[in-house]
DNA sequence: GCGGATATGTAATCAGCGATTACATTTTGT
DNA sequence: ACAAAATGTAATCGCTGATTACATATCCGC
């Protein structure tokens, strides 16, 4: 077993590093292969022995870092969580326009594109009842930082004199909820139901989001809120 | 045992009839207490078990009324749907007024209000994991029957020249896909997280429906969609 | 370095779940 | 009345989350 103390030291040394005990870095593995296994078969396939088989160890050992499966799924939303904030922020870097419009649309975009490649993340960061939102700093600081944003980009919106309704807070969530409305009407496979073709759906999301977003403009420049 | 025989007649008029051997008409008991139970502890606190505990029958007895548990969820779906139905029948009676917008409000006002008072069956007839929607005739046809509804309001509303956008598919799944996810963020207890007391959460719903409703007519009427 | 304290992993076990099977009982149709 | 069908039960399987007692590896103060 002398292989196994040097795999140890290997395994610890990109991650926290935390712990090269027996395992290695078990807690990341734990995350990594809970998120691997809802990515493959949704939420409900994550199961703390079935996570703890693919890490290789006893089903006793995840309870050593989680006390209990909303904790492993907590931080599983975490990192998701992370991905999700890169993916807005890898979007807003792209969008030249500094039309705060523009901006809102490319988040929009963004988070509906992001929901779709990735429906479990996504199912993840929005259950209430699978993860403890309330109990984790970083989801909350996370969350909060995105609504800054949003409400920033509404704020100038309305410095300029664009919006019809001057109220960023309701703008803000009614774009959310439109957004997360969307989003789970895909992953729910819904769209069927509603004559919406899988393929078509994508195209049918960016445009509820646009007459949703030409709607809050105070001058309807004819069809589009921007020119691309 | 005669009154048993002859509560057997009676229990069978009303409902599907097909059964009154042993309990009775088991299987209408089986979904009323599913019904009840998900009011109480939500979606994933019903269980097969509970059920036939609260029934008084055996844990396998179910199963001769529902090849499985999907087959169970699917029945109490029906029964959500049928009472959401009567709900929007109900709200559609209620509103005098026949201008298209208005009654489409009317519409988006009982789905929230209902959403909101009856959290679970929302949930369950929203779920394409817990039901088998496309194996369910009552399921398909009382979706259809609702976007029939919302098409042919927004039609005339398009007759009458008041939208700024002439796509009645589009404005229909915008506006399903907001009042859906407003009603998930008001279950979820998203609200908070977003800085929405929860007193709130009724009014900011409504507001948020008439922003996007108001955002769709040609001529802004000032602030108001309707007048109330 | 040594040795106890601590961190980590395992084995065994419990109760609850969905589901199946073999069997028992009641109702029904003729 | 009696066979067939419908309905309910008991026992069981494999899965799950979680707890307990125990085993072992690592760390830290001396």
């Amino acid at each position: 077993m002398s292989t196994t103390k040097a795999n140890r030291v290997e395994a610890g040394k990109a991650a926290a590093s935390a712990s090269a005990y027996h395992h290695g870095n078990l807690r990341e593995v734990l995350i990594a292969q809970a998120l691997e296994l809802a990515a493959e078969g949704g939420l409900e396939a994550v199961s703390i022995r079935e996570v703890a088989r693919r890490a290789g160890v006893s089903p006793a050992a995840p309870f050593r870092h989680f006390p209990d499966k909303v904790a492993l799924m907590t931080a599983v939303a975490e990192e998701a969580m992370a991905r999700f904030r890169a993916e807005i922020a890898k979007a807003l870097v792209g969008e030249v326009s500094d039309h705060p419009i523009r901006r809102i649309r490319a988040i929009g975009r963004a988070f509906l594109d992001w929901a779709r490649r990735n429906p479990t993340h996504f199912e993840i960061i929005s259950s209430r009842r699978a993860i403890d939102f309330a109990g984790s700093a970083s989801l909350g600081a996370d969350n909060a930082e995105i609504q800054a944003q949003m409400v920033r980009l509404l704020e100038e919106a309305a410095r300029r004199g664009l919006l019809r309704v001057d109220d960023p807070q309701l703008i803000q969530i009614t774009g959310r909820a439109l957004v997360y409305g969307l989003a789970r009407m895909l992953i729910d496979g819904q769209f069927p139901s509603w004559g919406v073709a899988e393929v078509e759906a994508e195209r049918m999301m960016e445009r509820s989001l646009d007459l949703f977003l030409v709607g809050l403009l105070k001058n309807q420049p004819a069809e589009d809120p921007g020119h691309s």
